[in-house]
DNA sequence: GTGTAAACCCCAGTTTTTTTAAGGTTTTCC
DNA sequence: GGAAAACCTTAAAAAAACTGGGGTTTACAC
């Protein structure tokens, strides 16, 4: 009988309870399965940090918003899977997200390459079974609407470099044009080229900026 | 008690038979499950077909080789992925290939955007019955291997052109530095430039070829 | 070995793309 | 109405990519 050890940070306590109470009746194999809980960045941290002179955890959660979004605190889900990744890459990292949009996806699965990803309304206790046992033992585990934002990002034969990117999502979030030059280190005309550049590939020369989200966003890119 | 119908395309007979036998033997709600069967472009093509003027295929199965390699006939599993496509958009498409590399996984999502992709050696009863479920239900579905390959490409940060992607193509599969430049309309010393950018790009500066080729592998670009 | 074809490297000139600044017009919104 | 931002055009500058030539090295067949 092994011991299967989860590690679930959450911010919602309730939340957290009802993680621990599916992912505890798992019937897996011979494995017990026990789930440890944290509900804030330092809580999750100090876990994981403890772990490292016991038993580490298989798998460790984490909410990718770990806090209110009105409070801005320094770390939130995506630091912590970065620094677990440092401290324990042997543990298999699953991030919960309450947002599918394609850039927040695309770039967490880029800067953290999480071995499972799950849209929190994909998850059920039949997903989370399955997240479990596919980690385990042939990762990733990607939830359907995950799937969905992913298949976007494949399908499509735009490419485009940082600045674009950073571009679509400053647009997207109401960023004046100005300030995105500010932001990514460009003159305002360059700006203003690029997004006219964008609207040319997106189809959407001559509409307004709303065009261009519109388009970047069934495309996978926002 | 409705009924699926599924199409299957793939020249070995013998498989086929396997997959028929447990593709109409899955218990799915309270569907009725039927299995056509082909072993060439041309079969397939007429069925999909004779179909528009009866009941229209729910699934259909295609085998990304559909004749042994050497013999070079003038259509593969690829086109006729693109023919259902057109004829029958309605329809669910799931490709069955043999080789897990990337690069051809990447162009056939591109290409194509099946909504279901199995390497061969993931395929066995029970992901079957997951992908009919899964790609009627909650497309897409990506067989094991298939998600490895896609995760390598989600989690990297290299963007390349379509020049650079086609040169490390050829690169991998042996084709002189002379006739890649034909192949894509550069000069050869375009090609070598980039031979040196990408090599530079993917940490290889100074080494040989195969050192390129093993790094674009891992990143998921071949 | 010798010889040849390809690969590789470097350079200088050209072309293309991107960025930038400046000035004017239009839109937005208080 | 008026100010701020967005937008467009233009022209110049800078950066990046392409090209051809010529030289060296490597690979491989004879």
């Amino acid at each position: 009988m092994n011991t299967l050890r989860i590690l679930a940070v959450d911010d919602h306590e309730m939340t957290m309870l009802g993680y621990k109470f599916i992912l505890e009746r798992i019937v897996f194999d011979n494995h017990n399965i026990i789930v440890d809980t944290a509900t804030t960045y330092q809580a999750g941290k100090q876990k994981i940090e403890e772990s490292l002179h016991s038993f580490k955890y298989d798998i460790i959660f984490l909410d990718v918003q770990l806090f209110p979004p009105n409070e801005d605190q320094p770390h939130n889900g995506e630091d912590l899977g970065i620094l677990a990744r440092q401290l324990v890459p042997e543990s298999k990292i699953i991030f919960m997200s309450s947002f599918s949009d394609n850039y927040r996806i695309n770039s967490i699965l880029k800067s953290v390459d999480p071995d499972g990803y799950m849209v929190k309304t994909d998850i059920d206790p039949k997903s989370l079974e399955e997240a479990v046992k596919t980690v385990i033992s042939q990762p990733p585990y990607y939830s359907s609407k995950a799937l969905g934002a992913i298949r976007k990002k494949m399908s499509n034969d735009i490419t485009l470099d940082e600045n674009d990117k950073k571009i679509l999502y400053h647009l997207s979030i109401g960023t004046k044009t100005k300030d995105i030059a500010e932001h990514i280190g460009l003159g305002s005309s360059s700006v203003e080229n690029r997004k006219r550049h964008l609207k040319s590939i997106f189809g959407t020369e001559k509409e307004n900026d709303l065009a261009l989200i519109l388009a970047a966003k069934n495309r996978g890119f926002i």
